[in-house]
DNA sequence: CTGGTCTGGGAAAGCGCATTCCCACTGCAT
DNA sequence: ATGCAGTGGGAATGCGCTTTCCCAGACCAG
């Protein structure tokens, strides 16, 4: 018993399968009220539930947006999901999903995949690279970006452009300040913790995302009049920011006189302090759980901030300064500026993603 | 420029399209290995990309699996549709992503709008609920869903059969066993906190996810010698928990003789400690933080659990004793129980679920 | 009353591909 | 030399829908 056909909802309604598709799907011509009322009527009972391939493949446009992230389990790509599937809904399309753990190979095969399930328009979140072994990738799934963008589709990508993506009209890159939010964050932290030390904890070098920070971050330093951080680097994810943290829990306690017992008197002694920097919040609780099972205590021993301002992560003792971005909203504004009636609006250009420093109990003075 | 065709790559390479057809997409019938290499060639000069679409349209499927989440970015949806995107790229399927905030007059919609793409099978997760404001929308997803596997459709759930839906042979559930391991937390629980009562926050009544955790637990208190808890109704999300907490945190207060300033004695003097079960972690988190806010301290003025170890609250502290649930497990059985070759494979049942208690430091006794 | 313009419905041609059927040809046994 | 199965390619049909084009009738002005 397959699923019924327009046809046979148009027979049973005595008309033909033209009109039956011009009352049932919006067409700009509107049968009279009578032949409408008789179509409809006939579709609901035969339970009639229209082919979307076969329209996606008459229309060519198929209602679908690509979803890439490097991993739906992240809290962050999760945000971000989130707000794409909102606005999706809105748009009346639904999400195709494709996680790709951030290599470029995979990615453009992703593009692949929705270009050849025609997906309307491709969301790409998750940091670029720029390492050399992702060269090639980045070569191809540019290649690949171009292609979909040429046959009509609409792309917008997260945070960086694409190493190497042509710029069409159908590219849209949704500029997230990474570098000024770092600054900003950097100059809070240099006037509140006047007296330490920083360091950064980064991504592997040439992640964009991670390097717009670390630079920003520096930059705020600098101009606070600071010496630039020492930088870390590890995985993008809580094991990387695990691990550093173990080689930054070390270091304190090696640099600290007494043995590092608790209910040692921390830092109190004037002895410069450590301000650590994670690129992100996994990062940072990674970190921070690394310090706290060396024994130390935050932000007695060391303070710590972090990027994102995660939602899951924020009840989180102590609570974590961190730079709010909004995750959620970056996602709708993501899939609307690759939707098809943005190019429409012409000029209305989405509004600018703002983020905002939060310090929190993780960076406080100790008291 | 549109994408280019089978029937152009055909041309070019001077074979009929029949014949590209097969060389091209796995056919049972093998071209010649001349003919096939000059098809490929022509193929991947032209850059062809098969039209899935077209393809679904012929061969009546589609490669989409469907993934219905009450939402994306609720960790423990995130947890599972992870593990559904990786079965799914083993299967070489997509999947398609909805979001229905557990409205089951959503979920039947989208079962229709995945029916409409010719999914071919639709996993879903999140609790089902047996409200009776829900009845009808239940009634209504009952019905879709026999629809859809009438139609050749498979369709996989996670926890409780869908209200009312018939049993088919495209119908397979993934059985999570809640009450059980509610049980075994509770018998744990009576044990090392022999001195506690016992209180548990739920969900919404109806939720079955949640009913049959509390179910579960005061069985497992029964068994105990326990007297039932007291139950708490409140949202089944982090606000949830935190109202709760709220409401808790009051009572600890009231029931303490001396006012529960920071530096109390605690629960020191053998009047009665609270033990909290909450049925999630996300709940207990939030929980947690009311209590927190309301200067009451875990596991000190009172202990906690939730359930399903949730990841990103791995670094939470006190560590969140809770059971812990193969979640992205779940997420690979479900997807595969859904797939084609599931049911060939006949007998070769899925790998039942498993979880396990996992006690840490706040349901600890206080030293 | 007639010629013209609308209006609303139907016939038919694809959209891009899989697949069934058919046919020409080869190679072998008779 | 003839008949046969077997092989490998092509023509054609259909998947379910949209949309252009066409046509019959209605309706208005002249």
């Amino acid at each position: 018993m397959a699923a019924s056909t327009l046809t046979e909802v148009a027979r049973l309604a005595g008309v033909s399968p033209a009109t039956a598709s011009r009352v049932l799907n919006g067409s700009a011509r509107k049968p009279g009220q009578d032949i409408a009322d008789r179509v409809r009527q006939a579709a609901d009972s035969l339970g009639y539930i229209p082919n979307a391939q076969a329209q996606g493949l008459a229309k060519s446009s198929s209602g679908l947006i690509g979803l890439i992230v490097h991993d739906i389990a992240d809290p962050y790509f999760a945000a971000i999901a989130r707000g794409v599937q909102e606005a999706a809904r809105e748009q009346g399309r639904m999400v195709l999903l494709a996680t790709t753990a951030g290599a470029p190979g995979d990615e453009k095969e992703a593009v692949a995949a929705f270009a050849a399930r025609r997906a309307d328009s491709i969301v790409i979140a998750g940091s670029r690279s720029s390492r050399t072994e992702d060269t090639d990738g980045n070569a191809d799934l540019a290649a690949e970006l171009d292609r979909y963008c040429r046959n009509g589709g609409q792309v917008a990508v997260v945070g960086h452009p694409v190493v190497g993506a042509a710029v069409s009209d159908g590219y849209h890159v949704v500029e997230v300040p990474n570098e000024e939010l770092a600054a900003s964050l950097a100059s809070e932290l240099a006037a509140s913790r006047a007296d330490d030390d920083f360091v950064i904890i980064g991504g592997p070098e040439g992640l964009f995302t991670s390097d717009d920070r670390i630079r920003g971050f520096q930059q705020g330093l600098a101009e606070a009049g600071r010496p630039p951080a020492e930088i870390l680097r590890s995985s993008f994810n809580r094991a990387g920011g695990f691990e550093a943290g173990l080689t930054l829990a070390e270091r304190i306690k090696a640099a600290r006189p007494e043995a590092g017992g608790v209910g040692g008197t921390g830092n109190a002694g004037g002895s410069k302090g450590l301000c650590i920097f994670a690129v992100n919040d996994v990062m940072a609780i990674g970190a921070a759980a690394a310090l706290r099972s060396a024994g130390l205590r935050i932000p007695r021993d060391a303070t710590i901030a972090g990027f994102d301002d995660i939602e899951t992560l924020r009840d989180f003792r102590p609570a974590l300064s961190t730079v709010h971005l909004p995750l959620e909203e970056i996602g709708r504004i993501a899939t609307r500026s690759a939707a098809g009636t943005a190019a429409a609006d012409g000029t209305a250009a989405p509004s600018p993603v703002t983020g905002r420093v939060t310090l929190r109990r993780s960076t406080e003075t100790a008291s």
